[in-house]
DNA sequence: GCGCGTTGTTCACCACTTGGAAACGAGGCC
DNA sequence: GGCCTCGTTTCCAAGTGGTGAACAACGCGC
C-alpha cells in the first residue's frame, strides 16, 4: 500500500496485491483497501493443513479427522485445487489394497461432513477423481 | 471501475480487475486507476486452459467435461478466437466416425451450457464452423 | 461390561452421459 | 413464395457412476 504525495504522478502496480491512495486521503478509503488486499491475499494465500496430530487446519479453524480419514484428506491436501484420481485415494488410504470400491465413497461422505465447518469442500469430478478446494472458490465474481 | 460518491461508504471488490475512485478525483488518478485494470487484463487474458484432468479452467472458475466435450473443448481451445470447422470438431470427437450429424449439435449446445458460468462462450458462424470466446470479448471498446 | 467412535458392507436412488429422433426457426436459392 | 440446408433445442431411453442411509462388527477408554 503506497501513500502518494499530493503533487506526484501515480503508479501503476500490476500486482493485485499491491494498490496506493493519494494524500490527503480518507481514513475510511485506506481502510477499504488494505481490506480489500487483505481479502485477496487470503483467498490466494490460503492453504489447508494437516498437522501431525490428525487435526486439518484451514483459515483459523479446525476438525479432529479418523485415522482413515486423515489418509485421504493428505492426498487432497497435496494436491489443493487439483484432481485426485479415486485409485490414488485408494492407494493411499488402504496401501495393501482397498476393500470395496464402495469403502471409499462412504468414507468421502464422511469427510465432507467433517469439513463442512471450515468453508472446505470436496468436489466430485465424474469418472476422474475428486479435488479439494475453498467452499466459496468458484462463487467468486 | 467505480465511481464512488463523496459521502458514500467505500465498495470492497475482491476482483482484481474491478477498482473504484472517490469523487472528485483527479484525472490523472482516474486514468492510472484504468491503465492498472488494463494492464492486469493484458495479463490475465490468458487462454482457457485444459487441464490434464479434463477440468476447463478459465479466470478462476473451472468445470469439469464429459469425455466428448473435452475432446470438442481442446479443439476449439487449441484455436481459442478462431474458427473451427464442424469436421474438424467431428473428428477430434469420433475419430473412427461421428454417430449422426446431429450428434455435434447437441454436444455443441450442451457445451455451451456448461461454459456459461466460466464467461465462455461458443459463436456460430454458419457453414464455417464454430469459434470460442471470452463471453463479453465484442461488449469491450 | 458399556458407550462411543470408526470401519466396512449393502442397497436403493439419483445424476450424468450418450446417442437417437423430431420439432422448429433462420437464411439462401430457385 | 416454395424449398432446401443448416443450426438450435427439447425429449426420450439405456447404461454408468456417485450419493447417502441403514446396519453390523470392531476396538478402545472408562
Amino acid at each position: 500500500m503506497l501513500l502518494v504525495a499530493p503533487d506526484a504522478p501515480p503508479p501503476l502496480p500490476v500486482d493485485p496485491l499491491e494498490d496506493w491512495v493519494r494524500l490527503p486521503a480518507d481514513d475510511r478509503d485506506l481502510q477499504a483497501r488494505m481490506a480489500t488486499l487483505s481479502a485477496r491475499a487470503d483467498v490466494d494465500l490460503a492453504q489447508p493443513d494437516l498437522d501431525e496430530d490428525g487435526l486439518l487446519r484451514y483459515r483459523g479453524r479446525w476438525t479432529a479427522l479418523s485415522p482413515v480419514e486423515r489418509l485421504l484428506a493428505s492426498a487432497l491436501v497435496e494436491r489443493f485445487g487439483a484432481v485426485v484420481s479415486r485409485e490414488g485415494l485408494a492407494r493411499r488410504a488402504w496401501p495393501t489394497g482397498a476393500p470395496t470400491r464402495n469403502a471409499l465413497d462412504v468414507h468421502m461422505l464422511r469427510l465432507r461432513r467433517r469439513i463442512e465447518g471450515l468453508s472446505l469442500e470436496v468436489r466430485t469430478v465424474r469418472s476422474r477423481g475428486y479435488l479439494l478446494q475453498d467452499a466459496y472458490a468458484d462463487r467468486r465474481p
